[in-house]
DNA sequence: ACCTGAACACCGTTCAAGT
DNA sequence: ACCTGAACACCGTTCAAGT
């Protein structure tokens, strides 16, 4: 509150003739910034491109604002960003023919997909000393007595989580709710 | 830290005796919390059901020291209760047919899933208005011009994550790690 | 309606001093 | 080696007072 108001040239307590809190400012932060997710192509007949590009751009829209990563994960999300947001992704689910409570499954499993590993990458994108501590974790596991797997895997698992990593998840989840729309149950 | 020492009946600083700052003490207490979660039965030939409990666990874990999730979800974990968990997970992967970068992969995804629900989960359960909230979201889903399939499952979607979503979520994980092993690329 | 200075009750951490 | 009181540089927020 204090840097928020000396950059607009106020005194701190000035903004609390605007938001009763520091949560209620945030929030509306939130939505604004929901605002640059783009919409999917709602001509296209691709339901799983439309929802992987918006789960991109969730991922990457949290990865320029760091700070704000537990507040996403924590709020509600009813804003006229969130609900745009929300029914792009129930569209994209109804054409993969999921509907009613399935879909609503399906789409805070997604979110919940996108934020948790935006909020894995951060910190460890911020951290200045991430390249000793990626050696500090190879040796680590390396070292591990009676873990074989764990040593025989140390390389990999010792580096920061990726772009291939996170393509990996998306797609493990969008095959299931695919097959999940073929049988359903 | 002083709420700490105050337990401790000593004062705030003495704590720096034993800890460099607040981030060590943080990180051998998460990975003595880690000695929580129990070691599948290794006899068992069922990976998905191992794999099943420790993601399951780990919840559970998370849940019960809410606080704590966001340094779960950005420290490394590198204790000793941290390598056996990933050692046992990664056991299982091997027994799905999962090798090397694949189950590497599998092992992030599987830990950022269930750390992201507790995550998205925790605050909700500590919402001493969560009900009100809940009666809030819906209204706010239900009178959205302009977004049909919100208005439509304002319902389902106004209500929390529940078990039953970390258990479709899970489903949806293991069914595809069962079926990149069956056709590796 | 919108802003101010001053203060309150908190933080994590440092430092010099004690035993 | 382990602890202390005092202080520092921060927080979000409240309150009474100003225009």
């Amino acid at each position: 509150m204090r840097s928020l108001a000396e950059q607009l040239g106020v005194a701190a307590n000035a903004l609390y003739s605007y938001f009763p809190d520091k949560a209620a400012l945030l929030d509306g932060l939130l939505d604004h910034l929901l605002g640059d997710i783009p919409r999917p192509d709602t001509g296209l007949s691709d339901w799983r491109g439309r929802l992987a590009g918006i789960m991109r751009s969730t991922r990457a829209l949290l990865l320029r604002y760091p700070d704000l990563i537990p507040l996403f994960l924590s709020r509600p999300g009813r804003g006229p960003n969130a609900m745009r947001l929300g029914n792009d992704m129930l569209e994209a689910l109804a054409a993969a023919g999921l509907e009613g409570k399935k879909a609503a499954q399906a789409l805070r499993i997604l979110l919940i997909y996108a934020l948790g590993f935006a909020a894995h990458e951060a910190p460890r994108r911020r951290d200045p000393a991430g390249q000793q501590r990626i050696r500090d974790s190879e040796q680590a596991f390396g070292g591990a007595a009676h873990l074989p797997r764990m040593r025989q895997l140390s390389g990999e698992l010792a580096q920061h989580a990726d772009d291939q990593t996170f393509e990996t998840g998306l797609h493990w989840l969008l095959s299931s709710i695919a097959r999940e729309a073929e049988s359903p149950r």
